[in-house]
DNA sequence: GGTAATTAGTGGTAAAAAGTGGGATAAAGG
DNA sequence: CCTTTATCCCACTTTTTACCACTAATTACC
């Protein structure tokens, strides 16, 4: 599982490295290999694996709904497979870099079966909104769940 | 169980001492692996187990309703194991110390399946405020329980 | 109640690993 | 054919991890 979150810096090349704890999950659980695509406001990366169980979802609609089209179109259209090179890094490619805003500072933050790759500027505002809705969204979610928590 | 508030002293490194008698229960009961994550003014630490069963309901939303991602990306996405040491200390990370306004004079408070760690300061200062509507809580809360208290 | 022994908590050093930057070689595109 | 982009490899710096040492507090025992 993906967990934690981490500064990185990406390199003038594009490149990022890929903290050591994610690239242990993905040697010891998976093959290795990276899908990275667009959500609107940061990229998301999967490990090969969990990626084709999401394009199986897809898969059977070949015309269909417009809005699962759509989405197809958006968020499978999107996926790029990213080697990871000798020093642990991925290089992330320009349209996907200027989708996501990313120029410098980066932060990367687990989603357990995949993880996030974030502008710092766009996820330190992000999550200082969650912050302060904290108590709403624990307990309208723990109430869907149906646990205490 | 967990119970009962420590105090504790962050050394520079950011490293924290796991009281005593929170390392026996870890011992009793868990495996002795610890994961810390971040609550919106304090952290939480939780043995693996008692995480585990935590994150099994957030891992089906891969996608789905924003405040169940938003919450997810916030309090499981900052979620670290935090191996303890030889000498029954963990290394609290730099981003969730400076989260958690972690400095240097700490409290630990235990919260039965979990513990929490608090910067002193602020942890005063939310006792203070609980102590003021202490009858008003007390009364509100075992409303909600269902027992006499 | 006092003393000794043990354990808890804290601090520091050294070795290892992670993250970053840069240049050289190879591939792709105009 | 030349320019640009990507890949591979090497080197450096910073952070992390493991280990050792000390002091204070607690516990046990006489």
């Amino acid at each position: 599982m993906f967990r934690g979150r981490s500064d990185h810096v990406l390199d003038a090349k594009g490149r990022l490295s890929i903290p050591a704890r994610f690239r242990d999950v993905l040697k010891a659980n998976y093959d290795s290999k990276l899908i990275v695509t667009n959500l609107p406001s940061c990229l998301a990366a999967y490990p090969f694996e969990e990626w084709r169980l999401i394009e199986e979802q897809f898969a059977q609609y070949s015309f269909g709904p417009p809005d699962i089209i759509a989405f197809k179109r958006y968020f499978l259209g999107a996926a790029v497979e990213c080697p990871v090179d000798g020093q642990g890094r991925i290089l992330i490619p320009a349209a996907l870099r200027k989708e996501a805003g990313l120029d410098r500072e980066v932060m990367l933050s687990g989603m357990l079966n995949f993880f996030e790759i974030w502008s710092k500027e766009r996820l330190d505002a992000e999550l200082a909104q969650t912050r302060d809705n904290f108590d709403k969204f624990s307990s309208d979610i723990f109430a869907k769940l149906g646990t205490g928590g």
